[in-house]
DNA sequence: CAAATTCTTTCAAAAACTTGCAAAAGTAAA
DNA sequence: TTTACTTTTGCAAGTTTTTGAAAGAATTTG
């Protein structure tokens, strides 16, 4: 036999993909159940889950798993997707009013950032650059120019990440960076993924204004891998329900907040 | 018997191949289902459904095989040109013959290299180097690793091309590219545009073996942009429509046609 | 910290797949 | 029609993949 890494299934059944996913619809499920509900063994479920979870459509958690909800590449699990939808379109919105015409521009991963991509469609001439997927199909055809940052591609973001992304960036000075995070507290921001912190730390370091898109709920939210400090940030755009707390933090380190 | 390489069926006849894709018509089959429901053999069930996998019109998993068409997710972009179709198919699935697991594979842009992407889900495990947005959203949910290069967007052909891909290239050492070709003649490939043949011409330094795939109606075609000289290929994968001109051509530069 | 649960890895059996071969079924030319 | 040739088919041998069980590692819980 081939030598396989650990890698112990070549393809899962269309239909059975189909069933477990059905079965993760609501929520998250335990092993056992999923075994019994679908009437094979524990370690064939196991490796199925592997199989999903390689390929970016579950996630498991000890015990269990659960769908990891395609919402259009944003990495939130068992946590709803479009909760803060009204607010990421109004920060948006927000946003937009920064640009102007034939700025060079940078849009990260994030459904935030996303919403933006959206509405670039007003103007007409930039230069998008992105390491962003989902940014990139929604700008093909948009006429403007698009340039695209390599690297090793992140499935759950959609994004390019990672050290590759140095040679690409390094070449690029950006005019107004646009940037997501998941969380933001007093030592910085904070990301999943020790790649994406690397590429926007670089990001940050290439361009002249770094604007941070994060709607309220992402302020005092810690998570892996710290993505840059305060004070790379020039302008955080947000909603209105940011804490007094979080406000003065922002001012003492002379960032500009945009919100309302 | 011809050496086919393990493909060993010319044709299916259209009779049987509608029934087959009758019968696959409500999602997955097994292989003994359809032995007597058509009321032949496994091993002639197996061979149709190869023929038919070949051509893009099922899927086959272990046990099993559900309709190509009928699946979630398939079509992303819509694929141009559906000339030479079946040619392209073949060519790929001989390119498919030449990977191995856990090989670092490179895919070009344009619709044969594409037709080769979307079999990689044979393969376990491989790391796969693109510079195809196409090619990327076929893989994005294969399980193998994925990385884009990076540089500016060419709408036509969705790909990145041009002077930005070079750093990211240069840090990359390629197994085997896969690359396309508007046109091949004696002084060696064309393209439509220069920035692609910059990308091209890049990939082929940077990678161990290059292979083109192209099919008969490539050959004495011209375009804009040189993107390599035929002393740059080590295989060229055609049909067997390919003249003795070129073959021969082929043949002094030392490259190796694989056709039939 | 120990007990209980869950996970990973390894192994062997079962199921499924591929390939080579020879017989059967087609096809085309004489 | 016969003959020579090609293609398809089923079988069988050999290979690969999947699966469940079990042992040991890792993680969670009390």
């Amino acid at each position: 036999m081939e030598n396989n890494r650990g890698i112990s299934r070549k393809l899962l059944s269309p239909e059975r993909e189909e069933r477990i996913l059905a079965a993760l619809g609501d929520g998250l499920r335990t092993i056992t159940e999923l075994s019994t509900e679908l009437g094979v063994s524990e370690a064939t479920i196991r490796r199925d889950l592997q199989s999903l979870e390689r390929r970016a459509l579950a996630a498991r958690v000890h015990g269990g798993a659960v769908r990891a909800d395609s919402g259009r590449g944003e990495p939130l699990f068992h946590e709803k997707t479009n909760l803060r939808a009204a607010q990421k379109e109004e920060i948006a919105e927000r946003a937009l009013a920064l640009i102007e015409e034939n700025d060079v521009i940078y849009l990260d991963g994030g459904s935030t950032v996303l919403a933006l991509a959206r509405r670039l469609g007003a103007f007409r001439q930039l230069t998008v650059v992105t390491n962003s997927l989902m940014a990139a199909s929604e700008l093909m055809e948009s006429g403007h120019k698009l340039i695209l940052i390599g690297g090793e591609f992140r499935p759950l973001s959609r994004t390019m990440v990672g050290p590759l992304t140095q040679p690409a960036a390094e070449a690029l000075t950006i005019g107004k960076a646009f940037l997501g995070t998941i969380g933001i507290t007093e030592s910085g921001l904070w990301t999943t993924d020790p790649g994406e912190a690397f590429t926007k730390k670089l990001i940050m370091r290439r361009s002249e204004t770094v604007i941070l898109l994060a709607d309220s709920g992402k302020f005092g939210r810690t998570s892996l891998a710290e993505s840059g400090a305060l004070g790379d940030l020039d302008i955080v755009i947000t909603d209105r329900d940011l804490s007094g707390e979080y406000r003065k933090l922002l001012k003492k380190q002379k960032i500009e907040v945009v919100t309302q």
